[in-house]
RNA sequence: GCUCCUGUGGUGUAGUUCGGUCCAUCAUUCCGGGUUUUCAUCCCGGCGACUCGGGUUCGAAUCCCGACAGGAGCACCA
């Protein structure tokens, strides 16, 4: 990773969500460059709850210890601090009344639309003269619910005439009466991103904050009541917007509202790129680690591939994943002599894994439908044979030609299986048999020939279901 | 419209600060080969790029100007 600019010698770095759903493949970047940075510099990062908004992406109670649980898990430790906005609004809502006082700030009455003409104009509204005890009382009133919501905004004073239109007499606070899920009617008054984050990052100390570039004007608009304030802001980083072929972007609000309508099952369903979908599935949090890591931090808007993420899992996971069979849309054989032997398969192939699965044959066995077609096969560690009529017949047991390895399974180790595979807008069912060799529900096998998938549930005496990793 | 950011192979990325050592790094994909009783892993090899046009210079991926392309902000969202 780029060297930190500015001071390092105590470093303290910040993650900000809204908690108004869990943590996506999205969000995994900011806890990743975050907490590595942490790592590489012995610092700390502050974990933040920007729950300021109870409207248009009201919180989710569930997702503050969703959150907190996710950042552990991929960063590898947990967060250094944890804050919650909502915890901290008697000190946002002090320096608003102070800013007030000092003229920093005014309360602005003009309807959006009509304030929105005079930054367009670049005029003063009207309310930019009123004298700070006049603001007093229109702060007392917005508290009060005298006004209500859309009455009023605090704006911090900066200039009507920057030629940045976004930071003209910026939004600093407005009136919310919608309920808090998590500190119910007390305030009245909420803070925006940019004032809240402005405090909250001073509060903190924090010395370096690693955002999206879409937030480059909030850069600004914060550095500028930095200034009237007296405060030094962060050294701040920026990097691009990123898309994920196979999902798209990383709407929370979006993927919410899937759920709510019933198009997603919720949000572990295998098709959303939700950190809680890539555990269900079994990726490891050092493909994701690794995966930032070598993106770095460049403000260039990219797409990337799950292909990346699932070659880095790979190498992860395969020296600690055991090998099973799993024999899709099965083809039952006959297989006549061979009743009682013994058939050893390695747990790992390279031996990562110490020790071997134990078979023993039976009279009969299943190999898939698509490798049926071929009239002669290897079972793999067991024999060639030939096929006619659901017959099996061993030719050799050692290997005598060329002919397809396939995996198999004999009657007696085939535990009916269903393995769910993201498709698209489907989720599609492979039917078929799991071999039933000490199988653990939450490990993540390499299904020979298949692919790897995660072992989710295994019913009493039934069915074992599996959800699909990658090939 | 205003403000801002970014343009290196299919996808990402290094190099751009202080122009030459860059006929451009690495990863991944793809193609070919090897190991392997998995179409996995591992190993080897290969294809493939500096957006365009001017300018400065002995010399430009790197500096300057312009164009073009993509993206973002101008929310009483984060």
């Amino acid at each position: 990773m780029k060297a930190l600019p500015g001071d390092t010698s105590s470093v303290v770095l910040r993650f900000a969500p809204n908690p108004n759903g869990p943590l996506t493949l999205g969000h995994s970047r900011g806890v990743v460059i975050n907490s590595e940075y942490a790592k590489l510099y012995d610092g700390k990062v502050v974990l933040r709850f920007d729950d300021t908004d109870t409207k248009v992406k009201p919180p989710l109670s569930d997702a503050y210890q969703w959150i907190e649980e996710e950042y552990g898990w991929l960063a590898g430790r947990p967060a250094d601090i944890v804050v919650r906005a909502s915890d901290r609004m008697p000190i946002y809502l002090e320096y608003a009344a102070s800013m007030l006082a000092d003229g920093h700030c005014y309360v602005c009455r003009c309807p959006a639309a009509e304030f929105r003409s005079f930054r367009e104009s670049k005029e003063d509204c009207p309310c930019r003269s009123k004298d700070a005890s006049e603001n007093l009382s229109d702060w007392k009133s917005m508290n009060d619910g005298v006004l209500v919501e859309g009455e009023a905004v605090v704006r911090v004073r900066t200039d009507m005439t920057l030629p940045n239109p976004a930071l003209r007499d910026w939004p600093a606070l407005r009136i919310q009466h919608t309920p808090h899920p998590m500190v119910g009617e007390q305030y009245r008054v909420w803070p925006l991103l940019d004032f809240q984050s402005a405090i909250e990052d001073y509060a903190q100390g924090v010395t370096h904050i690693v955002r999206g570039k879409d937030l480059m004007d909030s850069t600004r608009k914060q550095t500028l009541m930095y200034e009237k304030l007296g405060w030094e802001y962060p050294e701040t980083l920026y990097w691009g917007r990123v898309k994920v072929h196979e999902f798209g972007g990383f709407s929370t609000s979006s993927m919410r509202a899937s759920i709510e309508d019933g198009d997603r099952d919720g949000w572990e369903d295998l098709r959303l790129p939700t950190i809680q979908s890539l555990r269900r599935r079994g990726f490891d949090a050092r493909a994701l680690r690794d995966f930032w890591v070598e993106l770095g931090i460049t403000q260039k808007d990219i797409s990337v591939s799950m292909q990346t993420i699932e070659s880095l899992n790979s190498r992860a996971i395969d020296a600690v994943a055991e090998r099973r069979s799993f024999v899709a849309s099965p083809v039952r054989l006959s297989i006549e002599g061979y009743e009682s032997v013994a058939v050893d398969s390695p747990r790992h192939p390279d031996g990562e894994i110490p020790g071997s699965r134990g078979w023993v044959l039976g009279g009969a066995i299943y190999i898939q439908k698509s490798d049926s077609v071929s009239s002669s096969l290897r079972l793999k560690e067991f024999a060639d044979i030939s096929i006619s009529d659901s017959k099996a017949d061993v030719e050799s047991l050692d290997r005598s030609d060329n002919r397809p390895i396939v995996q198999w399974l004999p009657e007696g180790m085939a535990r009916e299986a269903v393995l769910f595979m993201p498709q698209g807008e489907e989720i599609a069912e492979v039917e078929g048999f799991l071999e039933d060799f000490e199988l653990q529900v939450g490990q993540v096998y390499q299904l020979e020939r298949v692919g790897f998938a995660r072992l989710e549930r295994l019913a009493q005496g039934g069915g074992a279901e599996l959800v699909w990793l990658h090939s």
